[in-house]
Parts: structure tokens; C-alpha cells; sequence
DNA sequence: ACGTTACTAAATCACCTTAATAGATTTAGT
DNA sequence: ACTAAATCTATTAAGGTGATTTAGTAACGT
């Protein structure tokens, strides 16, 4: 059940923290390290040396002017690496290429009716073909995996967008988990879509400073995201913030967000008369519906920030994030401790991005479980 | 900021480990905390060894009759310190005194109309001298602290039970524990009532065996607690599980919860019919809505259960939750994983006692957190 | 030249792990 | 009733991993 932990759970975790220090302050030092993790410098000098002789760290130069010696500073190795991320939405399929350093090498979308498992995998593989081809030999040997975002319910809510129960019937959740795992011949990791866009913004985002917030992800069906402690909270079944599926109050009793705050809402509305008034009273609706449920959030969990995102322009984001921040002030209760209020910064493609970070999160985040025995890597 | 980890930290931590299981299990061997931690038998004996010296284990007997040579068994002891743990209740003062292994000595509650911080502290102080000098006298060196359960917001909410602003600006967070701290001569921990209750079901009550839920206590006001991962979660502020200004939607609008599902709510009904309906009324609003926030917050956190307590008589609890539960199975979208809803087991004096064992678990809980560099004792 | 800062090397400390051994009790056989 | 085997607990001793301490060296600015 609850595991101990030993001198190699410490090891682990501390080479962890080593990289995702470096990660976050892009570039560091030994002393910077000793100094900010509070290990002993030989302890900062030793780990970083593993690191290095593993690939993992590369010299990025030199860092002079202050007094005493210069320090060397190192990065991430880039070239350590390479993942595969995909996001399976309900009527496109997404897929980019990123180093070990998270950067997005490349990118492929696919509009697609209603995407069926045999002909997502057989897109995969050919993506992975070309641009594993496209790098150096030595390189390939590199690929961690491919990571996977989906919504887990593919097949509920199908009424929304007109797909049949004939259509849906493929997307049970273990049944397509062991299709990629056998159709993919790598590592294949699998997370919510939501979530993953969440990590996105975690890792390489607005995220970056921030420990513990709510995420929104607005696209064809709203989705959401839950950081606590730095670390993706994924819940007993992997199914926490599920956003779409929030009550929300309704005029005549009540929804759920999914209904008010979805993109295939606004599309449902819009043709019927004056589309910018549409749009604008759809943000509206959406709004409401997404300041209550930050409030309702935010009073069970006491957040740093709430991130809003999504498959809108940037303008229509501000848009309703300022409607959004004005309906919380106006609702809130009187022991409400407002959090920030942050606009994403991945924007669209961030579901697939974190699907991609998803090998990396899982072998080199310093989560306090990786102390323990057990956690091997 | 994140700190690294080192030896010390695991020591600390196999400890804190070693005695929760020892707590969880109620007596165990060192050889079944050797297969329970995964800790080697030799940590094991090593651990052990060095809590009994220092006087938090005891042996406790010998378990027999299973083959082999027999097992001796260590258990908390109880005499290794005391703690006082204080709810500070809108209307009443409970004070307890707990011994180490977090069993309730001495008991003792006062009706106030609304209490004042020098008059609480003074109460507090008389409560320690009377129940420490009946103490053996080499026992009273063994007093860890006191803990304070108390709403937060006192002074908010006011309108509800007839409150001044007067009475209530006393009552600010910050002024309340400087007050508190030079007033007792000993250590103080603050929590929020719904936490400390949490606390409570969490280390000696329904939830030892879960690691993720939510508790609702239904007192004069609402309040709540949230454990994530065997932790409470407090937020950023301290202000986490405020079930009492959880959003929920009525007939006319939305309301707070604590309108809702508090006795004062019911009490302000009573007397004006038939008291029976009316209770029974009540009953049915308040599950709508506890029903409703439970299901928002299950979809957010995917929860391992709900926790329903407080002031109630047994019966009416029971009757709330199978009202809850019906609530919950016809309001539930169709990707929800249902939650357990179980009922506390410790009762209204669940926030007093949980106050009393922050002391205890600020030490003593394998919180992962404790392996990393200073999070000395 | 001197102080400052970065880094390295060797010895040490803390803790867990492994392997071998002793001890205590039940079970099964005689 | 006695003995031997099996089973399990517990201890002893040696070994391993990893962080820390201490002392020293290298490189730079003033």
C-alpha cells in the first residue's frame, strides 16, 4: 500500500528536480542548482555530471561578469529524444513532433468527420515514419513513445454533434487503449484531453510559475484541466475536471457547462439572423456559465489561477475573459479569495502538445511519488 | 523553492510511515511493516527500535498462533504526549484533551451566544490547567500544543444568526491568532472547523482506509473539508472545502449553499406548523442541494467518496443520505464515477478533536513532503 | 595582489539492503 | 510423548548508494 522510500527514490527525484530546474530557469548552473534545490553543491555537481554523461544535459556556454570564476551553464539536451503527441478530437486529428525539450519540431492536422481507431493509428504510424525518416539515424533511436489525448467519453454526448451509436461503439476506452498499444510498436501513453492540454501549459505555458489552477479548454466540447501541486490530478478513475459535464444553473433550472460553453453551441446558433450578435450573446451564456463554475471551483479549492484557452481567437478569448472576471466579481461570495484570472498561451494545438510532453512528464517530473520505492523508472 | 531530498528526509519520512501503519492497523509487528512499507526487515527493526527509545512505540504483546516463531507487537503509546484541540463555534466552545494516540481523555462544552477571544482564550487556559494537573506530574512535560478549529469568516455571514458587526470585529483571522499565540503559553495550530473535522474522519474515523473524499458537516452553519492523496488541502489560503459559499441554483435563481443545508436553516423554519413536515422539508432541500455540489465537485476532483456528518441525529443522517443519493443518481451526467457516500463516524465533536490532532499530524503524518530538506521537527 | 565565486576531490556520515544466522513456535510424523 | 521439518520472526554483519563536510584549486573582477 503506502511504500517507503530509500537513498535511490532521493537520487531519482533530485535528478528530476535538477532538470525541471533547468527547464524552468533555461539554463543553470551547478551553484544556481545548489542554491536554488538546496542540495549540497557536491551533491548539484555530481548529479549534474550524471545527467551530462547520460545525454540528458548539454554546456550551453558560459556565464561572465559578475565577480568570481564564470559558471558553466547547462540546458536540456534537446536531441536526447523525441515524442509523438496526438489529439484525437471529435472531428480533426492532430499530430506534432517534439524534442526533449518540448519544442514543437513539427505539426499535422487532419480534419475528419468522425475519426474511427484503425484509421487514426494508421495516420499515427505514417506521421511517425516521415519524420522519424527525416532525422539522422542516430537520432531515431531516441523516440520515447507517442502520447495520446482523447476524451475519454468520445462516444456520450454524441447527440450533440449528430454521430450514431454505430460510430461511437469503437471508442470504449480499454478497447481503444489496446488498439493503439498493439497498432503502435513504442511506448503509447494516454491522458484526457483536457488534461492534456492542461500539462501543456504546465510544462512549456502559462503554467510554468503556477502550482495549482483550473483549466479551460474550450473547443468543439469545452474540456478541462486540474494542476494541484504542480502535478496533473488525475482522480480515481482518471476522469477529475471533467469540465463539460459541470451543473451549471440555467434560467429554467439547470445544464451542464458543456451545453453553454462548447463551440459547437455557438456554431448551433449562428446563420439564424445577425451573427455578431449571436457571437456576443453566446459569450455572454458562456461566461456565466464558466464564472460559476470558477466560483463553485474556486471556494472547494482555494486556486492560485484559473487559465482560459481554447480553440478562439485571441480576441474572443480577452472577450470573454473580461466578461468572465465581471461576472465572478459580481457573484462571488464575501470569503471568496479571487484568483488570477490567466489567458493560455498554447492556444489550439495544446491537447496535442501535452500529449506529446506525456512520456517526459512521466519519466523526469520531480513528483514526490518518485521518492518511494516502486516508482522505477 | 522545490528543495531536493536527502537521508535525513527519508528517515523522517519511514518513520512517519512506520507509525501511521502502526496507527492504521492498530498494533502491528516489525515484520509486518516491513511487508506493508516494502521497507526491508532490516529498516524495519532499525525504526522501530529507535521509536520505541524515544517513547512513541510500546510493545504491546505477542501474536501467536499462526506457525512460525511469534510476532511482537509494537502500538502507539499513548503516554508519549497530550494535546488540546478547541472548536470555536459560533455558538458554543468545545474543549477535549487527546492523548498521543489521538484518544479523546476529557471532554467539555459550553453554550455561549457568541463568543469573544479573551473570554475563549481564558476558558482554553482553565481547561489545560485543570486537566494537566490531574496528570501524573512527569506526563505533563508530554503536552504537544493546542489546536484551534474555527470558522474562518466568522464575522461574515452575519445576517444569519443575528450577529453585530461589533461582536464579529474581533474576530479577524490575523489579530485572532496573534491573540491566541501570546495568550497560551504553548504551541497553536489554526484550521478551518470543516478541515479539522476532515481531519478527524481522516486519522481516526471513516476515512482511514480513504485517501481521497469529501466531508460535509452540517452544524448551525455548512462547512467542509477536502482530503487529496490522505492530505487535506487547504488552498492557497487556507481556505479550501468553503462549502458554505459553494454556489447552488434554486428555484428563484442560485443561492449558497449554506442557506441551504444549515440547522440554523432549519431552525428559522421550525415552530410555524407542523414541525415534522417542516423537517422533513428541510431534509429535501438541503440533499437537493448537497447532491448538487456533489456531483460538480466529483466531476472535478473524480473523488473516492463523500462524507456526510455533523449535529444530526443518526437517523436523520441516514435519511439525508439516501436522499443525497437518489438526488445524485437522477441528476448525474453519464460519464460520472459515483462516489461512495459514507456517513462520519465521530460527530459533531469531529472538528474539536481534529483541532486537537493538528499537533499530531503536523509531526507525525508520512506526508511526502517531509522527505525533502527542511521540513525539520 | 586580493577578494570573490565556481568548481573539484577525498573523507565521512546516514540510511537502506542483502545475506547469513539464530530463535521460537506450529505441524506432522514416529 | 518425543522428534524433525517447516515456517516465520528477528538479529548480526558486511556492503551499497548517495548526500555532506572539509579542504583545496581554478578563474575572474577590482
Amino acid at each position: 500500500m503506502a511504500r517507503g522510500s530509500n537513498s535511490n527514490g532521493v537520487r531519482r527525484y533530485n535528478e528530476r528536480l535538477v532538470l525541471s530546474t533547468i527547464r524552468r530557469l533555461d539554463g543553470a548552473s551547478k551553484a544556481d542548482l545548489a542554491k536554488i534545490t538546496g542540495l549540497s553543491p557536491q551533491a548539484a555537481v555530481r548529479i549534474v555530471e550524471g545527467l551530462e554523461a547520460d545525454g540528458l544535459l548539454v554546456v550551453a556556454g558560459r556565464r561572465t561578469g559578475g565577480m568570481g570564476q564564470p559558471s558553466t551553464i547547462y540546458k536540456i539536451n534537446g536531441d536526447n529524444g523525441f515524442t509523438i503527441g496526438v489529439e484525437i478530437g471529435r472531428n480533426r486529428l492532430t499530430c506534432v513532433l517534439l524534442n526533449f525539450d518540448g519544442v514543437v519540431l513539427a505539426t499535422q492536422t487532419h480534419d475528419v468527420a468522425f475519426p474511427q481507431p484503425e484509421a487514426v493509428i494508421a495516420e499515427i504510424a505514417q506521421f511517425a515514419r516521415v519524420q522519424l525518416a527525416a532525422l539522422a539515424p542516430e537520432r531515431r533511436e531516441a523516440f520515447l513513445g507517442v502520447g495520446i489525448a482523447m476524451p475519454w467519453f468520445i462516444g456520450e454526448w454524441r447527440d450533440e454533434i449528430g454521430v450514431s451509436a454505430d460510430q461511437a461503439k469503437d471508442w470504449g476506452r480499454a478497447d481503444v487503449e489496446a488498439a493503439f498499444r498493439s497498432g503502435l510498436d513504442c511506448p503509447v501513453f494516454f491522458e484526457n484531453d483536457g488534461n492534456a492540454a492542461a500539462l501543456a501549459e504546465l510544462l512549456c505555458g502559462v503554467g510554468l510559475g503556477v502550482e495549482n489552477y483550473l483549466y479551460f479548454h474550450i473547443g468543439t466540447f469545452v474540456g478541462g484541466g486540474l494542476v494541484l501541486g504542480g502535478q496533473i490530478h488525475q482522480g480515481r478513475h482518471g476522469n477529475a475536471a471533467a469540465l463539460a459535464s459541470m451543473p451549471v444553473p440555467t434560467p429554467g433550472g439547470r445544464d451542464f457547462l458543456l451545453h453553454r460553453a462548447s463551440l459547437y453551441s455557438l456554431e448551433a446558433r449562428l446563420g439564424s439572423g445577425d451573427d455578431a450578435a449571436i457571437r456576443q450573446a453566446w459569450l455572454e451564456d458562456c461566461a456565466e456559465a464558466i464564472a460559476f463554475v470558477t466560483v463553485g471551483a474556486n471556494s472547494l479549492l482555494d486556486l492560485d489561477a484559473v487559465v482560459l484557452s481554447g480553440a478562439l481567437d485571441e480576441a474572443a478569448l480577452e472577450t470573454l475573459g473580461q466578461l468572465v472576471e465581471g461576472k465572478i466579481a459580481a457573484s462571488a461570495p464575501r470569503d471568496f479569495f479571487t484568483p488570477s484570472l490567466l489567458r493560455g498561451r498554447i492556444g489550439e494545438v495544446a491537447p496535442a502538445m501535452g500529449a506529446g510532453l506525456l512520456p517526459l512528464y512521466a519519466s523526469y517530473t520531480p513528483n514526490l511519488g518518485s521518492l518511494l520505492k516502486g516508482a522505477d523508472d
